[in-house]
DNA sequence: TCGAAAATACCACCAAGTTGGTATTGTTTG
DNA sequence: CAAACAATACCAACTTGGTGGTATTTTCGA
């Protein structure tokens, strides 16, 4: 597998001045190297749909699923997305970093993740203020491997660089988009229940967010600092309140809220 | 609740004799009674799509997705599907009969039939040819209450006079659609594997079809008479095959295939 | 302020999936 | 024919989900 260039790559990548000239050297390289199969670039905003001021994927199909799904659902579940609005003001990570334990059996990943062909990502993210960030993302389609780690160094010395500087150059307002009001994934699951009966606690919602982004109960308590056996006591309320009896319908019952409004 | 006229319903409906006639029944019945929320009838076809011959689903979306995902999808994995190419001639079941032991946990379950907001379901199927069956379902929507034992026995009393009579008058050859070489399930399974590596071998297709059924492995192991330790080491070498480890994937890569060709 | 609900925690049990291993018997195919 | 593979079977271990129960503390609204 030619792997050539795969420093010329990101090297190239600090040294551009708009984006329509990132969009061009992405291309460029795409073609002829290994490197990365897919480069997007991303307007993550908190809770509402993403902008995709990028994105570099040449199978037409991974392109419109890319656009139909992610931008509508999948983000919400998208590990980087949920990092990208933590603590730390610039994240650079390999998927495998910050996926939930149960990712890759996750309904998140059996139903959408999977569809894209990708098997790794790299992916870094700024913070351009309380509610808005920038996400960079390479990616490796199936029979490419996964990054490997010396790539994974060079990512989380250079991604910094680059999104620096497109921050710089996205400074302008007018880049800047409009806020809606779309609830997150912790409100849709408050609101969630009929009107007849109670919704979910903040907690539980919490938990229900934190199930379906592919956590167990074990990886759940830790993230909430309570035992697992707590989580399952609000598992069992959840499904309760839901009406419902499993993690697939909780899963289920998520796609159905957003799809529905 | 009003169930008045769920015996007049059926009765009605075996007095009927055309399409048309036995469309405009059922919408006059389902606005004045709750027996039942959705009526369709549909030719099913061994190894190709199905075709909505009437359907009365009052609600717009459900009535959207059910032409959209049933008609694409869900069907293969629709249990009384499966049994209308059995052996029997003639089957009407209520879906608790038929539906596999992890049928509500399953992944079709989740995606497909939890999405339409049936409860409950009877169907009654009869084989008009080898490849070919016509399946009358009522559906009751949640709500609205499961059916009643009384009513399954009804149902298995009245079904047969419906669906002979309209046996007869679907005979006209126009009616019965031509056939497409669309692969069924097992076959999908069988040609899924990269070209370079080797395919799942029937067997293993066989078991790949009834997990995604929603059959557990011990239920697999009974109905093709092995033992459910069996179905685990098939299940370990279809996943390896496939490059996948868990069932979600084992779905994923169903849809994937149907959607793709 | 009183009571209900929420949040926490722990225990036990069962079903099921996932992952290892070994072994025997046919069948197919190069 | 020999090697490879399919199909069968059994064992063991581990993880997780789902369900049942009980109990304590905190929070918050009527």
């Amino acid at each position: 597998m030619d792997k050539s260039g795969e420093y010329d790559f990101l090297n190239d990548l600090v040294r551009f001045a708009s984006l329509a000239e990132l969009e061009r050297i992405i291309s460029e390289y795409c073609e002829k190297s290994f490197y990365a199969q897919t480069v997007t670039l991303i307007s993550f905003q908190r809770d509402t749909k993403p902008i995709t001021l990028l994105s570099h994927i040449l199978d037409r199909d991974l392109a419109e699923f890319f656009t139909t799904y992610y931008a509508r659902i999948g983000f919400m579940l998208d590990p980087f997305y949920i990092v990208a609005f933590g603590e730390a003001e610039f994240t650079a990570h390999q998927l495998r970093e910050i996926a939930p334990d149960k990712f890759k059996t996750s309904e998140y990943y059996a139903q959408y993740y999977a569809k894209t062909g990708l098997v790794d990502e790299l992916g870094a993210t700024i913070r351009l203020g309380p509610r808005i960030a920038l996400h960079l993302s390479l990616g490796r389609l199936g029979g490419h491997g996964r990054f490997r780690a010396n790539e994974l160094r060079y990512f989380k010395q250079l991604s910094p660089i680059i999104l620096n500087r497109l921050k710089a150059i996205l400074k302008d307002p007018v880049d800047v988009p409009e806020m809606s009001n779309a609830p997150d994934l912790i409100e849709r699951y408050q609101n969630m229940s009929e009107p007849s009966r109670s919704g979910l606690s903040r907690r539980e919602a919490e938990i229900a967010a934190l199930i379906v982004q592919g956590h167990s109960s074990r990886a759940a308590g830790l993230q909430l600092g309570i035992s697992d056996q707590t989580v399952k006591v609000h598992r069992r309320n959840i499904y309760r309140k839901l009406q419902i009896s499993s993690q697939n319908e909780l899963f289920s019952l998520l796609v159905q809220d957003i799809r529905g409004g």
